[in-house]
DNA sequence: ACAATAAAGTACCGATTGGTACTAAAGGAT
DNA sequence: ATCCTTTAGTACCAATCGGTACTTTATTGT
């Protein structure tokens, strides 16, 4: 069976993905328009359906390579605050990026829930599916910073972990509906009052 | 100056937006597609045209009329549960929803700022002014609570207002993305926790 | 009867949407 | 030189979008 027949591609389909997932994230999924996704991810559309298929499935794929990035983002958190920091230190980045910009993207599984709940509901399943990995991200590393003392394993893991996406998700809804600095400060000292 | 002259009209224009309000809340603002909300408020698009002016007009009434409707809905509660007993009522209300339907609308305020943020922005300082209405009214019922004793004076209520807003937020918009009932019911004690 | 207003109904508009079809050129392997 | 595949580019598609224009009919007060 031969190898490498034909002209090679000229582009990287992770790369082209990765670009397309931040747009997603920025802009959401229905308002990103097909002619947009294809000027930012450097592409053709020939080229975009021979690779993706359609928009749906990039979008898809694009839910898959959040959640790995940021799998991958955290563990860099952890590295460098520890697990109990690293969960501080998502609520620290809120703030920061509300002081700076006012604004904040937030998380596109959260964002990709409310918009696929009413109009997309075929997408449900996936969203939910990456929903519960975040939620299993999130619980290991309180689980993790309970083990090493740096959180009261007084209140059960998966309480804490319900309780403290509720406040970031919250947090982060409520800066795209207009809440300013002092609130998300507010809700980064509960953070930590929580994780004690 | 004569009154009531031509033919009278058939619908009443508030009927016709409290219609419009719900479609709104359960669809969002760009997938409400006209003809949609034409039949649900059951007029033809030479009458809506003539009373309304466009979709964006009707989307602005739609926040003022869901606002009006909150404040009224919230009073109504305070009769029934008191001030606290009504905050905590509005969890429980989400607790139920999740159990019977698995789903929730959420809040139109909270769901048209993650809609409007990215590319409607025009419509951010409307959602703003709406949001910080409802932080008043929030407020407003905590320090009622508060003055009667039924919670604790020790935190000041802008910060309990804060927190039990990214509470109730968060926990629909996890809900949204696929929480079910065990994470509402530790979100319900959670709230009932906050305002001891 | 007449004027004034609102309704229903129809036709149409430009713009945009995601997606398809097809041609032609490019580039690497055999 | 031949084959295979991926590009770029163009044209086109049906469907939907919010919105406009216009005619006709209905219902009131004067």
């Amino acid at each position: 069976m031969r190898k490498n027949i034909g002209r090679p591609k000229t582009f990287d389909k992770d790369e082209a993905l990765e670009k397309a997932m931040y747009f997603f994230w920025e802009h959401g999924y229905e308002s990103a328009g097909l002619s947009d996704l294809l000027e930012v991810m450097g592409i053709k559309k020939s080229s975009f359906y021979q690779t993706f298929g359609s928009k749906e499935e990039l979008f898809k794929l694009s839910l898959e390579c959040y959640t790995q990035n940021s799998v991958t983002y955290f563990e860099t958190l952890k590295k460098v605050h520890g697990a109990k920091g690293a969960l501080v230190e998502v609520m620290h980045i809120l703030l920061q990026e509300v002081k700076s910009h006012g604004e904040t993207k937030g998380c596109l599984v959260m964002n990709s829930g409310g918009e696929c709940s009413a109009k997309f509901g075929h997408l449900n399943p996936l969203v939910k599916a990456k929903f519960k990995e975040f939620q299993k991200l999130f619980m290991g590393f309180i689980v993790e910073a309970q083990e090493l003392g740096e959180i009261s394993s007084e209140t059960p893991a998966f309480v804490l972990t319900t309780v403290y996406q509720s406040i970031i998700n919250g947090a982060s809804a409520m800066v795209k509906a207009g809440a300013g600095e002092k609130e998300i400060e507010i809700l980064l000292e509960q953070v930590k009052l929580l994780l004690k």
